[in-house]
DNA sequence: GCGGCAAGTGATACATTGTATCATTTGTCG
DNA sequence: CGACAAATGATACAATGTATCACTTGCCGC
């Protein structure tokens, strides 16, 4: 498999930002709240990009007191620990895939079936970081979302076509 | 001037939008409307990145009848057109620094000042190209958001801090 | 234990951003 | 001019995100 593109397998995927977040914690002095883990698990149970509302709909039938803001200081939790990661191009959330070290990834995004592969391109990153310097920005954020068909999806649709 | 961030001349950047626009107009058998010049002509004088909402604070005084459907219906026109990017991170809208030809570009955002410059880093765009064909995506869309601060803001932000 | 403090939550209200619908108007072309 | 597609106006609403403040929870030292 390609260094570009791991994929955690679920069952360890599960373990990893709970430690994450654990270790984070005791670091900071922040707490791993029952409303935190929820939204955790509903990230990872769905595996999949929800949009806020959409988590809050699924949380709601636990805890009926979950409120938009609840879930979005949850979620803003969960990205500082960098378990999770916000799409801005379809405001959604999604549970981070490989967050055992820090990372400046970059997310595939198919308009098709929804799926987020996410990376971790080298050579993508030297390339912004590069641009970043050559323009002399000091980069603290950066945002690479490519958008298109995966290729289940794309050989599909050209049956579809036919 | 290093390629990589070429910054086309007021003077001239007014004038690159609207060839391509008329031209795109014929071709497509559509209209540069009133409306649609309007919005263009607002991003322009502005010089920096819009929300949807500030633009039309802008365009009421000069026609009351502007609503959000409008400018929203405008700025797609403009996207498609290619001479008007959404920022995602900031759900803003800005005009194309180079609309002479069609592009994948890359965005940097200051957050210090809000000055966005557009670049098209062939580096960039070769890695994200190939990162999405190695994972057997054909992509339609490749968003480059990146954020930090630009030069004058961290040396002002420097001796702030002193 | 328990008092005090910071972290986190609940509740409410609101702000911002983006769309759907449909009747009407505008421009173009024969 | 008449017909047709493109575009708009008007209205209403959907979706996304925040501010505020009183209250609760967990932790730490005594």
């Amino acid at each position: 498999m390609p260094k570009a593109a791991r994929k955690t397998h679920p069952a360890r995927a599960a373990q990893q930002p709970l430690e994450r977040l654990e270790a984070l914690c005791l670091e900071r002095g922040q707490r791993l709240t029952r409303q935190r883990r929820a939204v955790l698990r509903q990230l990872l149970v769905e595996g999949r990009a929800l949009s806020a509302y959409e988590l809050l709909e699924r949380l709601r039938p636990e805890d009926g007191r979950s409120t938009p803001a609840g879930v979005y200081r949850a979620l803003e939790f969960l990205m500082q620990a960098g378990v999770v990661h916000r799409l801005e191009s379809t405001r959604s959330f999604i549970l981070c895939e490989h967050p055992e070290a820090p990372h400046t990834g970059q997310l595939l995004i198919c308009r098709g079936c929804g799926e987020v592969v996410e990376a971790e391109d080298e050579r993508v990153s030297a390339a912004t970081g590069r641009l970043g310097e050559q323009l002399g920005f000091s980069l603290d954020q950066r945002v690479v979302e490519l958008t298109g068909l995966c290729g289940r999806c794309r050989t599909q649709h050209a049956a579809q076509a036919q």
